[in-house]
DNA sequence: TTCCAGGGGTAGA
DNA sequence: TCTACCCATGGA
C-alpha cells in the first residue's frame, strides 16, 4: 500500500459541508463520511486499475486529501485522482449566475451566503445513472442496499472489505437472475444491466453527458431513453450533469412542498411547476435548495 | 397482512 | 397525451 497527502483548492463560494450533505450521495457506497474524523471519504478507480481510498477534510481555502493506493503515487495518478474529486465536488462549476440569481430573491439569499448549491456526484455518469434508478419507486434504506449490494458483487477488491464501483464491463456480465437475487433490485435488475451492456459496448457514450453541447431539453430525452430512466430520474440526473431545467419530482419533494408551501394539501405536479418556473434554467436547483433548506441550518457533519 | 417508498414501462384509448 | 395495470423488495 503507498499512501500520500495532497490538497485541492477551492472556488470562493464552494462550501464542504454543504457539497458533501447536498443530497444522499455521500451516504451510498463507494462514498463514506467518517464523522469522527470529520471527513468525506471515496474509493477510487484510477484508469489504469488501481484504486485509492481517499478522504478529505476541510482546510483553509482548500481540502486536505489523504490518499491509500494500490499503486505507488506518481504525479500522473495523483492528477487524475484529483481530477476525479473535482468531478465529484463540481470544484470546476462556476454557479456565479446561480448566487447572482438568489441574491435578487430576499427569500434565497441564505444559499450564496451559506455556499450551498453544488450537489455530490460520482465520478462516472454510469455511476450516478445506475445509483438513480436504485432509487426509484423503494425506500432509501433499500437503494441503500441495492448498491451495496452491487458493489460487493462485482465491485473490484481494496482492503478492509472496501470495493470500488463497478465498472459497466463488470455490471454488463452479471445476468438477470443474479442481480436479483444477490443485488436484490427486483425488477430494475434488467434495466441496470441492459444501461450497462449499452455502454460497455460504447452503443451509449454517457460520460459525454457532462460536456454535451446538446440544449437541455434534447439531453434530457437522450437521458430519458435509457430503460429504467423516467422523468424523475431524469430531471435529477441532469442536475448532476450541471442542467437545472427540471425539478425531478418524487415522493418526497412533493410531500415537502405540500408542508412548506400549502399547509400539506396536495396539488397537482403542475402547480408545483408553476411555482419554480420563475427561476428559468435554475429552477431545479431553486428547488432542491428550498426542500433540503433544514439541512443548512445543522450543524455539520451530521 | 397491507401499504407504500426519493417510479417507470407498456398497452390501449 | 392520458390512464390503468403491472412490476420486486423491504420496512412500517
Amino acid at each position: 500500500m503507498f499512501s500520500a497527502h495532497s490538497t485541492l483548492s477551492t472556488p470562493h463560494d464552494f462550501d464542504f459541508w454543504r457539497t458533501v450533505y447536498s443530497h444522499g450521495w455521500c451516504a451510498l457506497p463507494p462514498f463514506w463520511v467518517d464523522k469522527v474524523r470529520g471527513a468525506l471519504s471515496r474509493l477510487l478507480l484510477l484508469e489504469d486499475g488501481s484504486l485509492a481510498s481517499c478522504t478529505l477534510s476541510d482546510g483553509k481555502g482548500r481540502l486536505s486529501v489523504q490518499i491509500q493506493s494500490t499503486a505507488k503515487l506518481d504525479k500522473v495518478r495523483k492528477d487524475e485522482i484529483k481530477r476525479q474529486l473535482v468531478e465529484c465536488l463540481r470544484l470546476g462549476e462556476d454557479l456565479s449566475a446561480f448566487y447572482a440569481a438568489a441574491k435578487r430573491h430576499p427569500r434565497y439569499r441564505w444559499i450564496p451566503a451559506s455556499g450551498a448549491g453544488r450537489l455530490l456526484r460520482a465520478p462516472t455518469v454510469f455511476e450516478d445513472a445506475v445509483k438513480m434508478i436504485c432509487t426509484t419507486n423503494c425506500s432509501w434504506s433499500l437503494t441503500e442496499i441495492m448498491v451495496a449490494n452491487l458493489i460487493a458483487s462485482v465491485g473490484k477488491k481494496f482492503a478492509d472489505g472496501l470495493r470500488a464501483f463497478p465498472t459497466p464491463e463488470a455490471t454488463a456480465g452479471l445476468s438477470d437472475s443474479f442481480v436479483r437475487k444477490h443485488v436484490r433490485a427486483g425488477y430494475r435488475s434488467p434495466y441496470i444491466i441492459e444501461l450497462a451492456e449499452r455502454v460497455a459496448s460504447g452503443k451509449l457514450d454517457i460520460e459525454s453527458w457532462r460536456r454535451s453541447a446538446l440544449p437541455t431539453d434534447e439531453l434530457f430525452r437522450l437521458v430519458r431513453s435509457v430503460k429504467g430512466i423516467g422523468d424523475y430520474a431524469a430531471g435529477n440526473l441532469l442536475k448532476l450533469l450541471g442542467r437545472y431545467d427540471y425539478l425531478g419530482l418524487d415522493s418526497w419533494v412533493r410531500a415537502r412542498f405540500y408542508e412548506l408551501h400549502k399547509n400539506g394539501r396536495r396539488v397537482a405536479d403542475k402547480t408545483i411547476e408553476r411555482h419554480y418556473s420563475r427561476f428559468g434554467k435554475w429552477r431545479g436547483l431553486f428547488f432542491w435548495m428550498e426542500m433540503t433548506r433544514r439541512w443548512a441550518d445543522q450543524k455539520f457533519p451530521f
